[in-house]
Formats: structure tokens, sequence, C-alpha cells
RNA sequence: GCCACUGUAGCUCAGUCGGUAGAGCAACUGAUUCGUAAUCAGUAGGUCGGCGGUUCGAUUCCGCCCAGUGGCUCCA
């Protein structure tokens, strides 16, 4: 005798068990047309689902967060069966729902070529048309396994075999292919919206592992319609727009070029911006009670064998060598910070020792991973290493949670994600000092009162870690900050102090950074900002244009006077006209227009106009410096 | 590193079913001296990513290499 609740909070009792359809039907014929799965006490079922005990129940229809997730599933179904049609012998892995779209993993002898997407997609949409009903079958294992056993299935034969015993195996048959899946599914293909697109092509380890087969994946998108579809290819495309190596190009920062494969060559303009960033963040760090300091770049291999970073990361390690000796260019600056720390005797007064450096570090990255400015072989963090007791842990970790989310403020960045990483199954140092570290990481947290996730066992072998990450124009994730946890290095390099009852101690060592690499923190901040940086930042804050050339010498004056007042400004003296110079400079994203005429000539003064196109009238000289400053001083 | 794709002028891109290439913008020269998002005219510019093979002839077809792009793996 089921009583069915529904979210309006109105009841329909039954005096038989009934499906969600069937409830559906009941309400109207309209939501029973439109109807594309249950909720079923918040759990998301299929249509056919029957219903034997008193629960809550919405109906999803396309018009619901929910559908998105089906369509995007059933897409990757249908796509999976137009490409056996397609190509017999392939056989199917697994094909969930993802972000914007879906894909599928193949396994296939020949390489899919970009036409055969197109037929796919093809084929895709008569399978949509033939209007195949989805229906749910519970199979026991051993029939599940033989009947894809016989089919040449083995990726899936797998697949069944990971699922725990006792587990209800559910196979969804469409027409005559039918696939394990946990569902739910869409009643029947036809409902699925004609609003998908086959994307790209990729190659993906079976089951993530590398040494694993290669199979072939197919990402594709689905929307539940063409406007939204529409909407979505749209997007991309902006986000292209947005991209910093275009960019780049385009404001003339930077370049890379083959001979120096994942290094940047700063041009003028890129490097301003770097310069600012890194004088910005030496004066924070000052600030906040750290020393600075500056360490070799080539140093002989023994330290790093030392330190464990030879064994473990040798091969990403570029050397050199001089006479009998091998040297190692630096990957990272810990161990040259412990060198300094282990300079004369430090007592526990002298804790925490913050060693911040902008160390230039390489580091042999696979040539698949390069990306612009994201993943390069040489980088400059803002790094900075803190020598601390355990018990400074805690205050350390939350001084530096603060001062990271001042500069990712004074940055424009809002939208930061957090993850805490702990205990990884191969490591070093007590459980103990483990469960101490990760308290310590997570108290902080919670005091700061942030959203946060925890990643089990992926903190680093040396210690647990907190990592600071944000999104490029595309989507991609990206880390920046980061504060590590380290109970090894100080001990294998001899690190240690005198502590209050005289005894000799290892200090903690803290590896944070807040920017990290400045090469990709550049990238993503041309990306947030599509290039147009606010006026601190910008490259050219300022540039002064002539109207004829009677007007030129003027124009230099007044550049002279705002480079005297350390504003970066400027000139264009081209015979151009006045239209062309400033829709240059607007493309160009300097901030400040600053016009000269003969009027402006014959009363000391510049007609100001900002990128964004606003007429802010004449101004003296004076008022305008006195303007400039403050904003750049108010970081705007 | 692995899989797929791409590489033509400074940039964005077209083209050659195998007969040594073209546009727009940029650059340069000249004219124009102009008031807030493109003045006009002319000139010049390419070992068609590199090396090898097939061919009378290769930018085009094939092989190898390099680099880039999108994923996967990795990221101290």
């Amino acid at each position: 005798m089921p009583v069915i609740t529904l979210p309006d909070g109105s009841q329909r009792a039954y005096d038989h068990p009934v499906t969600v359809s069937a409830v559906a039907a009941d309400i109207g014929p309209g939501l029973a047309k439109a109807a594309l799965a249950g909720k079923l006490d918040g759990e998301l079922v299929d249509l056919s689902r029957t219903i034997d005990h008193d629960a809550d129940l919405a109906i999803v229809t396309a018009r619901d967060e929910e559908a998105l997730e089906l369509i995007r599933h059933d897409a990757a179904h249908v796509m999976a069966q137009a490409v056996q049609e397609l190509y017999p012998g392939t056989q199917v892995t697994i094909g969930p729902a993802i972000e914007d779209g879906f894909y599928y993993d193949f396994a296939r002898e020949e390489p899919f070529t970009p036409e055969d997407l197109q037929k796919i997609e093809d084929r895709m949409r008569e399978i949509v048309g033939r209007d195949l009903p989805i229906e749910r079958e519970v199979w026991d294992r051993e029939g599940v396994k033989q009947a894809f056993g016989e089919i040449g299935e083995h990726y899936k034969v797998e697949i069944i075999d990971a699922i725990p015993e006792g587990e209800a195996i559910s196979v969804y048959r469409q027409g005559d292919w039918f696939d394990v899946c946990r569902g739910p599914h869409l009643p029947n293909t036809g409902k699925l919206p004609k609003a998908f697109k086959l994307m790209k092509l990729a190659g993906a380890y079976w089951r993530g592992d590398a040494n694993n087969a290669m199979l072939q994946r197919i990402y594709g998108t689905a929307w539940r319609d063409k406007k939204e579809l529409k909407a979505y290819l749209g997007r991309l495309e902006e986000a292209e727009k947005r991209d910093h190596r275009r960019i780049g190009r385009q404001l003339d920062l930077f370049h890379i070029q083959k001979e120096a494969s994942g290094m940047v060559f700063w041009h003028d303009k890129g490097w301003r911006i770097y310069l600012t960033i890194e004088n910005y963040i030496r004066e924070k760090l000052r600030a906040h009670g750290y020393q600075e300091v500056h360490t070799p770049q080539v140093i002989d291999r023994t330290l790093w064998e030392k330190s464990g970073h030879w064994d473990k990361f040798g091969d990403m390690i570029f050397t050199t060598h001089s006479e009998n000796r091998d040297y190692a260019i630096k990957p990272m600056n810990c161990p040259a910070h412990i060198q300094i720390f282990n300079q004369g005797l430090k007592s526990y007064r002298d804790l925490p020792l913050r060693l911040a450096e902008f160390g230039s570090c390489h580091r042999n990255e696979p040539s698949g991973t390069l990306h612009g400015l994201m993943r390069v072989r040489n980088f400059v963090q803002d790094d900075a290493h803190i020598f601390c007791t355990e018990e400074q842990i805690l205050s350390e970790v939350l001084a530096f949670i603060d001062l990271l989310f001042e500069v990712y403020r004074d940055f424009g960045f809002e939208d930061v994600q957090i993850k805490l990483s702990t205990r990884p199954e191969q490591r070093v140092g007590s459980d103990d000092l483990w469960d101490k570290a990760e308290q310590a990481l997570d108290d902080a947290l919670n005091e700061r009162g942030v959203d946060w996730e925890l990643q089990p066992g992926e903190g680093a072998f040396y210690g647990p870690k907190i990592e600071f990450a944000l999104k490029d124009c595309l989507g991609r994730v990206w880390q920046l900050g980061t504060i590590q946890l380290d109970f090894s290095m100080p001990e294998r390099l001899g690190a240690t102090y005198v502590a209050e009852d005289n005894s000799k101690k290892t200090p903690v060592m803290l590896h944070r950074a807040i920017l990290g690499s400045l090469e990709r923190f550049i990238g993503i901040l041309i990306e947030h900002y599509a290039g147009v940086l606010p006026l601190w930042l910008a490259p050219v804050q300022a540039v002064v244009m002539n109207i004829t050339d009677r007007q030129a010498p003027f124009v230099g004056k007044v550049a002279q006077f705002l480079q005297d007042r350390g504003i970066r400004v400027e000139t264009d003296l081209r015979n151009e006209k006045i239209g062309f110079k400033i829709r240059e400079h607007t493309l160009q994203g300097v901030p400040y227009l600053l016009v000269v005429g003969s009027r402006e000539v014959d009363d000391r003064s510049v007609a100001v106009r900002t990128r964004g196109g606003e007429d802010l009238g004449t101004f003296s000289l004076d008022d305008l410096a006195g303007r400039l400053k403050f904003e750049i001083d108010m970081q705007s």
C-alpha cells in the first residue's frame, strides 16, 4: 500500500505497487510524456522502477538538473552502440558522464580517425531515431560473465569481476545492444535530445594505469536542447580567445620556442608583469617575518643523493658535469635552504625561521605534459621553507592561510579550491607524527572556516599537505599555493636546533608557496583577466598620444613627468589618426589613454580616456599623476 | 613518456588530385597633419618544421626525427 509524497507535499496512495511512470501518468499525461526518470527518496531511478513502500518521489524531466547526467550517460551508451555497429570487434570498457559531457573508452586495434567521429555521430542520431526502449534486467553474475565472455568483451568481464559479491548486476538493453551498468537510464533512446556532439579523440590507459594497455577515448558533449549545445560551443570559443598562449603573443609578453622546449623567453612587457608580481610578494613576505635568501642553481649530486631526490626523481633532474664531478641543475630550493639553516648553531629561540627564495628551478618534465606557461621545465616559485617546532605547526599554518587569502584577494581571485592530502601508503615518519600533522592542517582549515576537500592517501611521502588551486579558462584546475609538512628532509640533511632542555632536536620543515610557479600564475592571471590586467599589474599603464606633430614635444614632457613618478608610460607619436591609436592601445589593454591636442598643450593638460571607453575629461598633470598613483597603490 | 591530430609570410589562414605558392592584418616607402575603436597608394616578404626515400620532378606521397595541440599517466 505505498503512499507516495510528491515534492509539493501532496500525497497519493495506491493499493498496489506502482512504477514511477505510472505515478507520472497518474499526475498528468503531459508529465508522463516529459518524464525521464524518477527521484525516489533522493535516489535517481528508472521510470520502470516499481515502488512498493511509502516514499518521496519527484518526477525528473529535461528541466531538472539531474536530467543532464542521465542524458550524458545515455549519450555514452548510444555512442558505444554506434561504435560497435560500425566497427565490429571493438570492445567497450567504461563510459561515464562528466562535466559538460561524456566519454567512452574503447579497445580496438585500429585507431579512430576524425572522420570516424562524424560517422559515429551520424549513427548515434539514427539510433536515437529508432526510439529503442531501454530496459533494465538483473542477471546473475555467472550469466553476465558468460554472455560478455562469449561476445569477446574481455574488459567487461574484468569490470564484472570487480563488482562486489552479492551486489545485483544490472544489464541495460537497447535493441540488440546491451551493457552492464548501474543505471539509471532514459526510458528509450528517442528521449535523448539530439543536442550532442563528439568532440575529440584521446588515449587513456585502462584503469588509469600507465602499465596497462592504452584505450581509445572518445569525448562528447551533450545537452538538453540545441540551444544549450550552441551556448556551450560558444563558451568554448570565448575560452579560446582567453588562452594565455594566444594573448601572450598578441600582447607581446613572452614566447617559447623549440630549442628551449618548456622554458619561457620573457619579452619586455611580460617581464614587467613578472617583476611587479615578484616585488609585490617580496614586500609581503618581508612584512610577514620571512628572510629572503638566494642559493646556487648548480649543486653537486651528492647533496641530492642525501636528500633522497636523486633516487626518487633522478630521471627528471637535469644534470651537468665538470672535471670529475656530477651536478644537478636544482629542481627545488629546499635542500639549499637547509644548508643555510645548518650554518651556525640554531636555538629554539631562532624558530620559526622562514627562508624565502625566488629560485630558478629546472625539472625535466615529460614532453607530453608541457603546456604554455602552465606546465614548464624552468620555473620560479614564490618559495619558502619554515623551520619550526611541532608545537608551532598550527600557528604557522594559520598565518600562512591568512597570508595566502590576502594575496589571492589582491589579485582578484575568489574561487579557490582547497584540498587536504593525507598519508600515502609509502611514507616516512611515525603514525603518531602523521596523526598530529594531519590534525594540525585539518584544524587550521576549519578554524579559518573555508570549504575543503579531503584527498586520502594523496600526501607526499614525507608529510601531509594542503593545496590551493584555480581553474583556467577551459575549466582545467591548476595548483598554485601549497603548504606541506616535512618530517624527513631536515633529518636526512642533518638540521638540528638546541631545545629549551639543552637537547638537540630536529626541526619540522614546512614547504610553502602562495602563487606557486610565477610562470603558471601569470598564465592563470592572463586568462582570468582575458589579458586586460588591473592597473597595478598592467605592463603599460598609460600611453600618451598626439593629434598632430605639433604636440610631440609636450607629449614627451607628459610622459617624462609620469615616468618620474613611477608610472609605466609610453608615447605614441606615429603619424596616424587619433582613432587608430585609440583602437590599438585599447586592444592592447592599456588602462589609460592620454590624448594631447593643441588645446591641451595650451593649458598644460591631457584629455583622459580609459580602455573601457569612458571619457574622464581633462586633467592637469599633477591631478592625473595623483589619481594614477592612488589607484596603483590601491591595487586596482 | 603513451595515444590521436597539427606544422605554409611576423600573425590568422587559404592552396597545390606531384610541375618550386596566395589573401587579410602587420612591416617598409610615399602622400595625408587629422580630436577619441581601422586614411589612402605603393613596395617588400616564404629552403611550405627538419632529415631521408619514391619520382624526370616532392611543400604535396612514404619513413624517421623535432616541436606544438587535445587527452592519459606523472608532477618532489
